[in-house]
DNA sequence: TGAATAGTTGAGCAGTTGTTCAACTATTGA
DNA sequence: TCAATAGTTGAACAACTGCTCAACTATTCA
């Protein structure tokens, strides 16, 4: 392994270098493990799955969110905007209200990938 | 609807009664949401969700891991722990050494997704 | 048996997160 | 144009999280 590959090591004995070194070889560079953790930070706590998992089923407003999930508009506000940001969810106004659904269809794939590891 | 279904209103004229009520009918129990958010919560940090991708690709040792993720192997440790009481990782002792693996098909699956969601 | 090494554990700390409150903007309709 | 209502925003706070340090256990081997 060349140089400039070499990981730091350890204060151990045991590490095997050639398996490390394959490993690190594929992984991804840091910035995208903070994008993905980043992301599914999103789906990390129950009052947003439960936004997107109602979200999954139809268009609401914000108040109609808010009386799902048993919190007040303002933290449904906040945490739409949070989603927004992150593609995960869009918007779409007709008069004083604002309709969310999803963005994406990714949102579905991963709550159920989630559903389906618990289930089973 | 009747009353047992009902939802307490929020203060607000817009709610839409119907559709509220229905997507309320097809929602989990609170308690599917918190188990999801806390499964979504393991991969909802940098380091983890590194340390699982690189257990996708070869069984490693703590050792291993800490110099991968270039932590110390304590932090490593505290992290196998949450990951084996969750299921997603197994570990098999070799004299001193232990082996960490992936316990379960899913957590490919989810990284999968979560990379498919942010490269597209 | 005892030194060396791999791994685990608990305490404590700094940084982050989700909520509410209060004040704000945007849109409608009388 | 002004009151009513839907939604947004920023500050503040309590709860939570991930890290390191130091001390511990488990296993090997001379």
């Amino acid at each position: 392994m060349a140089d400039e590959e070499r990981l730091e090591l350890c204060d151990c004995e045991c590490i095997h270098d050639d398996v490390v070194c394959a490993v690190n070889k594929t992984l991804q560079p840091a910035r995208e493990y903070e994008n993905l953790a980043a992301l599914l930070k999103l789906f990390a706590d129950a009052t947003r799955v439960k936004l997107l998992h109602a979200l999954e089923q139809h268009e609401l407003c914000v108040c109609d969110l808010a009386v799902l999930l048993g919190v007040t508009k303002s933290a449904v506000s906040h945490q739409l905007k949070l989603l927004r940001m992150s593609n995960l969810v869009k918007s779409r106004r007709e008069g004083q209200i604002v309709y969310y659904s999803l963005a994406d269809d990714h949102v579905r794939q991963i709550i159920d990938m989630g559903f389906e590891h618990l289930w089973e």
